[in-house]
This record gives C-alpha cells, structure tokens and sequence, in this order.
DNA sequence: TGAAACCCTCACATATATGTGAGGGTCAAC
DNA sequence: GTTGACCCTCACATATATGTGAGGGTTTCA
C-alpha cells in the first residue's frame, strides 16, 4: 500500500509516517516511480508506535523496543548485545514505573468521577499482567460496584 | 522550605520548579525577601507532577488531574462543572487506554528478555486497579515463572 | 568587609514531535 | 492533453519541556 492509505488507516499524517521512516521506526520499499511502497503489517505497528510516543517514549527508544514484538523472534537473537539488554532491562522498569503512576491517578480521577457524578460509567478495565514463561495469566476485570448506570 | 531543598528532594532543577508554578501546577508563599516558601505536601506532588509528565501527559492536562488527588476531596467539589466532568472523563479514558498500550509493549519486552537471556530477573508486578465504590479490589502479582533467579 | 551559597527575573537555546507549504514529479480519467 | 489526486523532497514554523547563563539581590560566616 502507498503512503496515502497507510496514513487514512492509522489516522496518521503522511509527514509522521515519513518521519517515522527516518527514524527507522518503520521501513518501506519504493517503487520505480519513487513511491513509498508499505507493507499490510505496518499499520499495526504505525499505530503501536503511536501508542507508546503518546505514552511519553521517544523513538530512540521506540526503536529499540519495536524488534522484541516481532513475531518470528528467533532471528533477532543475534542483535542481543549486552548493552542491547541492558537498555531493554532499564526500559522495562521504566515502563513498569510508568504503569504504577498512570494506574494510580487513573483511579485517582475515577474515583473523584464516580463521587463527583455518581456513577462515572463503571468501565469493564482489563489489564493482562505477568507474561512469564508463557502460561497466561491473571486477567482482572471491574464491574460496577453497585450504583447502576442510568 | 525553600526551592533549593524541594528540588534536592524530588529531583527537580529549580528552573523546572518555577516552570511547573508558572503552568500553575504547584504554589508557593513568598517570604519578605522575595524567596519561594514551599509547603512539606509539595515533595510529593512535584514526584506525581514528573511521573505524568514522564507518561506523555501535558501539563495542561495535569493540572486538571491534580485536584482529583488532594485529601479532602470536598472542597473541590464545586469546581466540578460539566465540561470539567468531560474532560476527566476522556482523560480518565486515554489514561487507560496508555495503560493498557504500556502493559502490552512492557510485557513483549519483558519477554523477549527473559527468552534471551534466560532469566531476566523476573519481577514482582503489583497493580491495583478497579477503584469503584471504595472496597478494596483485586491484586494481581507476578511471580517468577519457574526459572529462579541466580 | 568580603566571599559563598542561596534566591530572583528574564531571555535565549535545545530537543522532540508535529504542522504547513513550496516546487515539482506521476498517473489515471475525462 | 489537461485536470485532479496522488507522491516526492526540502525547509521553515510551532509547541512543550527543559537547560543555561546573565545581571542582580540576601543571608551567613569568617
């Protein structure tokens, strides 16, 4: 697909995606009139990307992040320099830490929502957790406590 | 106490203190000879101020969240105008919605690290989440999956 | 009295992610 | 063959959170 399309389906200016590119966040061919030429499984990772920018991630360490969600991961083994580990390590904490503080001021603010109104739409929130060896793990999920939406 | 010793305490250059008051974030007292006079309360506030900026939240946004946090919520309850009740409620929402994105990529991180370099340290998560009528809700927590640490 | 360690304001500089637009090709449809 | 919708590069502009430093007070302590 070409630029255009990418941009509509991930709601994503072309100068982002071009910026991107020059990150080395994403990669595309060009086709013999010069275009850029992307592939279907870039708009997911156009938009996880995204996500993490949002989330306060530069894309210094975007980039480094991005290789650990591929699918196949047997073939990015080799690039597991110990400085490669180290930055992923410190990363990980760091995002951890990230996830402790939005969590806290999420219920911090839907706590004061569902005092200030009522019922602030008691939401279905489901967060996976762990990802150990590969047995899935605990899943959560809120109901209503009680004072039922209108 | 004054700027020098909050911004030892959480960290913070002086300049990014003043910033964070000039965005109305903190306030401060003036003592006679012209110097900031900080509240003790403050430390805290300035560490929960740096993890929402450091999770990609503007401080536009922060100083709508704040309120949500103090103590004796009742104060603030008048302040609670429909639009402001919106704006929470997205914020609330996109808060999640980064929550959930962070969880995912940390996860995908944690791991590729623990498949790389056999045990990654395998850490305790805890996360609270839920927040509804005031019981206290589920835990999940992680525990290493098998491979013990060295 | 002078040096050191604070504090103040103001202004300019930087990095990062973004927007905007100029100047110019390609291609399909009419 | 011209028009409209794409695409390209390049460059300049903007917002936000930060750093840095100048120019200048205050307090403390020798």
């Amino acid at each position: 697909m070409r630029i255009g399309e990418l941009s509509e389906r991930t709601n994503t200016s072309r100068r982002l995606l071009r910026y991107y590119e020059e990150q080395q966040l994403i990669v595309s061919t060009r086709s013999a009139n010069g275009y850029r030429e992307y592939d279907e499984r870039l708009a997911d990772r156009v938009m996880q990307i995204r996500g993490l920018l949002d989330a306060g991630l530069p894309t210094r360490i975007i980039k480094q992040i991005l290789p650990c969600l591929d699918k196949p991961r047997t073939i990015h083994f080799s690039d597991a320099t110990p400085e490669m580990i180290a930055t992923l390590t410190l990363e990980r904490d760091r995002m951890t830490e990230r996830i402790n503080c939005l969590i806290r001021n999420r219920d911090a603010v839907a706590d004061y929502l569902e005092a200030v109104s009522g019922t602030g739409d008691p939401e279905v929130v489901v967060a996976r957790a762990g990802s150990g060896t590969g047995d899935p793990e605990v899943v959560i999920a809120r109901a209503g406590t009680g004072a039922a939406t209108a």
